[in-house]
DNA sequence: AATGATAGTCAGTACTTACTGTCATAATGA
DNA sequence: TCATTATGACAGTAAGTACTGACTATCATT
C-alpha cells in the first residue's frame, strides 16, 4: 500500500485517471491501468465510482476551472487597450493552462460526445467572445479603436490566444512572449 | 455487395476508416465496423491490409495532402505585405482544410505516439515557419515592415491561422472574413 | 471483544477486439 | 470454357475490458 497521507483515495484515482486519459485518451486507458498507477486495486476504484464513465464525470467537476471572466470586465477593465488586452490574454491562457489536461481529454474524445468537458472548448470561449465583443464595441465608441467590426476582432483576439494555447499544449513548449507581442500586434492594429 | 464501381476496394476501406477513425478516434473503431460501413468483410479488409493499424499508414501515405508552400515562396511572393499574407494564409488554410479530417485522427492520438500523421501538425507547420521568418526578415529589409523580431511575428501569423483552423474543425463552423481581416491587422500592425 | 469502514485478492462473467484458417461462390479475363 | 482473382461466411483463437460477487484482512472506534 503505497498511499499519500495528504490525498484522499478518490482524489487520487481521480487524478491518475486525468493524467492517464489526456496522454492516451479516454478509450485508450482501463479502469486495471488507473487503479494500478494510482496505487489502488480495481475492485476500489469501482466501489468509489461505480463505472468508468463517473470517474472522469466526477473529476471534471471536482477539479476543473471555471471561467474567470466576470471579475475582470465588470472590476478590473482600464478601458486601456494594451493594459486591457494583456490582462485578458494573461487570464485566458492562465485559466487553459489549468485546465490543460481536461482540454486535451475533451479533445480525443469522440466528435459527437456530449459531456461536460465541452464546457471547456465551448461555453466558455462562447462567453468570452460575448464579453470581448461587448468591450470592443465600447473601445470603438470612446474612439479608442479605429472604426471595425467588434465582433470579428474579439473572435480574432481569441482564435489567436486559442491557437497559441493549442500549439504550446502540442509541442509541450510554452509560448514564449506571445502575450505581449500579441498584445503589441493587436494595439498596433487597432489604435486610431 | 454494394460496391462502387468507380472506387476500388481498398480505397474505400481507406477513406471509410479516416472517416470513422476522425469522429471517434483510432481505439474507438473497431475493424468489423470499418469493414461493415465500407461495405466489406471484415476478412476482406485484414486480406488488404494486414493489420488494423496499417490501415491508418496506408490511408496517410495514399491520401494526405503534402505542404505547397516551396512554390509559393519561390515563385509567388510580390513582396507586398497585404497581398503576400493574403496568398500564404489562403494556402495555409486550403491545405489544412484538405488535411483535416488526419488533422483531426492525429489529435486524437496518444499523446507520445511517433506517427507520420504528426507530419501534419509538426513538421509542415515548422518548414512554414522558417520559410515566414525568412520572409519577414526580408521585408524589414526592405523597410517595408517595421523593425521587430521577425520569427516572433512569423509565430504569431502562424499561430492566429492554427488557431482560426482549429476553432473551425472544432465548431464545424467556417471562419468567415478570417482570412481578410487577419491580413488587415497583420498589415496595419505591421506596416511602418 | 465487537463492530464498522475500507481496502485487497481472487475468480469469474459477458462481451469486445484484432486477427486467422477454411471453404464456397462469383466475377473476370484469356 | 477454364483458370485466376477477389470476396463473403463462418468458426474460431487469444487477449483485453468493464464490471461483479465473495471472502479476507486491517484499522479505528466504542
Amino acid at each position: 500500500m503505497q498511499h499519500s497521507s495528504k490525498m484522499n483515495t478518490s482524489d487520487q484515482l481521480m487524478l491518475t485517471a486525468i493524467d492517464l486519459m489526456s496522454e492516451k485518451g479516454y478509450n485508450g486507458v482501463s479502469t486495471k491501468e488507473i487503479a494500478e498507477k494510482a496505487g489502488f486495486s480495481e475492485k476500489t476504484l469501482f466501489r468509489h465510482f461505480g463505472n468508468k464513465r463517473n470517474i472522469l464525470a466526477t473529476a471534471f467537476n471536482r477539479f476543473h476551472y471555471g471561467p474567470e471572466m466576470d471579475s475582470i470586465f465588470f472590476d478590473q477593465i482600464k478601458w486601456n487597450l494594451k493594459a486591457d488586452l494583456q490582462l485578458i490574454s494573461a487570464t485566458y491562457q492562465g485559466n487553459m493552462d489549468r485546465n490543460r489536461k481536461l482540454i486535451k481529454i475533451s479533445q480525443k474524445m469522440e466528435t459527437d460526445e456530449h459531456n461536460e468537458l465541452k464546457k471547456l472548448t465551448h461555453d466558455y470561449p462562447r462567453q468570452l467572445k460575448k464579453y470581448l465583443t461587448q468591450y470592443f464595441s465600447e473601445m470603438i465608441r470612446q474612439k479608442k479603436v479605429i472604426q471595425t467590426d467588434p465582433e470579428i476582432q474579439a473572435r480574432m483576439f481569441l482564435v489567436m490566444n486559442y491557437g497559441a494555447f493549442m500549439h504550446g499544449l502540442e509541442t509541450s513548449l510554452p509560448e514564449k512572449d506571445f502575450i505581449s507581442e500579441s498584445v503589441q500586434l493587436f494595439t498596433r492594429g487597432l489604435s486610431p
